[in-house]
DNA sequence: CTGAAAGCGCTTACAG
DNA sequence: CTGAAAGCGCTTACAG
């Protein structure tokens, strides 16, 4: 029904493995007799049996991408989409194909890896996670299944490609950020600490304030689970932060709104900077500051690295630093003299 | 290396078409020779090896997932990250793998498709768009590929398989129920009436207004391009709109941004209400009534009937109908008396 | 530079 | 109910 290599041998006069060889270009076979193969290939519109390729050659071709539990809450984060994104153009350039595994819990996850390694369905995964004591990384390296993950891996860390902002970097970067708009008490909000991620971005922030000479006060770092009463809290300290760092940029909203509601409104009463540079950054009002960690690159990277390992074995492990850049927009200002003032007063 | 079919029928003492049959739980094999079978296929950790399945049954148990351009920003759309979580869910159900692709143009996305198509790399496709004159979809449909369109096709209706919203019935009820809050002039705003959904929902929408005996104006229908100066004059009007309804949840922000620049705000001067109610809904200020159109449906029931279509392909066209539900927050509100005051001078 | 043949790991008529 | 054999469409030593 569909063509294949023997359609091509037959009408080109040659013999299938010649075919074969024109397919993979190799340079044992003469430019005259690889033109008049392609001449046929090309009149048929052939493509080589894919499952073909895969039983003979033993690569699939594929990779799979490893989703964290599908809790319907991270999953609507647009960076794993655009992450995918990412790991979808290097693959189309390099004609690989993906597959997404998602389960809802650990043991339905690793069940689904096992089964499509050993069914030889992809050659390789990229974990879009890291957490600590991970089955599902466990057995990619006790069974030395290329893998490669986009984050800080908790495990294996040395032995394991993978692609990553400088998260301490971009913490520090950011803290220094407001500093030179003449902030001296800012506050760190949406720390998810459990989360590598978002620990260096902390870490980083730290240091920064230390580096100035000014006062890093546990208090004035919120996890993730802040509420209005928290904030409220922290705005009612003598020195109230007249800036705030916030996790992500997901949660820059509800927290704008918690502001409001306190009677504090951005940037003037206070200056608001974020992390990821989504979509959503430029739609607040004001429009958000955010720290551009370029999702897609690291999608690409995790891909090429994975890709580059799938086909070379030989090839080095790799740690890859994408760049980060400060996007700003009118989120954050100059601490104004309103705020002095108030300072004083308090 | 792997274990494969061989390892497993010398160990149960059976031919390698015994164990086959086993594989596939053919009713012709004894129960005591499946269970003997099984116990070795567990002891091992066999899986049948994927591509040699492929090859024999010409069935690659993959189905191909169709993105529309990639622009970055329809990209991060939510929308399509929880489609394919549902789409993912189904095929995992039922064993299958998804393989996503894009493309920067139509050409290069025809090429990868017909490249996918012709490799046997998958059994059919998923469209997550609908556009008038595509060419994919004309291949889809001349090579007889299964395929089926989250959305409503643009061609070739009666015969794809679609699932899709009433988004005609959406628009009405939506237009309904501010109705029934008192509203009497309500505009319908980020219209994209180049795309069937925003078109259907504004049809229901001057439905609604008619049977209600009240007047749809096109001055109350601004396109998605609408910018400030536009809403400006929309509320100028001598009986300017009471409440809104917006195409997209991810235009909500934008617009009460504007708006409130205008100096109206939210539910008081104006009630808002959208489509999709995606996660954003919830987080604005005030949290935003909208038609949730339950998007993971969408994507279950697409992978559904295009794997039934796969694995039976006498299975019927079918076009299916997702329910949709208005989930009510606080953007909209009964028309208050103050409205109908200023209504009276202007 | 090219071909004949074996093999990748399954499935499926066919025979018994 | 089970087995021997051919075949799916490629790749790759081996031989020439």
């Amino acid at each position: 029904m569909a063509v294949t290599i023997k359609d091509i041998a037959k009408r080109a006069n040659v013999a299938t493995s010649t075919v074969s060889r024109v397919i993979q270009d190799s340079p044992k076979i003469s430019e005259a007799t690889k033109a008049r193969v392609r001449k046929e290939m090309k009149a048929l519109g052939y493509e080589p049996n894919f499952s073909a390729q895969s039983l003979a050659n033993k690569k699939t071709q594929s990779i799979g991408i490893i989703m964290p539990d599908a809790e319907v809450a991270i999953f609507q984060n647009p960076f794993f989409l655009e992450s995918i994104r990412g790991i979808s153009e290097l693959a189309n350039e390099k004609n690989f194909t993906m597959a997404i595994v998602t389960a809802r819990t650990d043991e339905e996850l690793l069940d689904r890896v096992k089964m499509m390694t050993r069914a030889n369905r992809v050659d390789g995964f990229i974990v879009l996670y890291s957490k600590s004591e991970d089955p599902v990384v466990d057995y990619f390296h006790n069974e030395k299944i290329p893998y490669t993950v986009i984050g800080k891996p908790q495990q294996y860390v040395n032995e394991t490609t993978h692609v990553d902002n400088d998260n301490f970097q971009a913490g520090k970067d950011v803290t220094q950020y407001l500093i030179e708009l003449g902030h001296e008490y800012i506050a760190y909000v949406g720390a998810d600490v459990s989360r590598t991620v978002h620990k260096e971005r902390v870490r980083g922030y730290r240091e920064a304030l230390q580096d100035s000479g000014l006062f890093a006060d546990e208090t004035y770092i919120l996890d993730s689970s802040f509420t209005k009463a928290d904030l409220d809290s922290l705005f009612k300290l003598p020195n109230r932060p007249t800036a705030l760092i916030v996790g992500d940029d997901m949660h820059a909203l509800p927290l704008q709104t918690m502001l409001s509601q306190l009677g504090f409104s951005l940037p003037e009463a206070c200056s608001l900077v974020s992390f990821n540079n989504l979509r959503i950054a430029e739609m607040l009002n004001p429009p958000l500051t955010s720290v551009d960690i370029d999702i897609f690159t690291l999608g690409y990277q995790a891909a090429k690295s994975l890709i580059e390992k799938i086909l070379d074995p030989k090839e080095m492990t790799k740690h890859i630093i994408v760049p980060h850049r400060i996007v700003e927009r009118a989120s954050s200002q100059r601490r104004t003299m309103e705020d002095t003032t108030v300072e004083g007063i308090s």
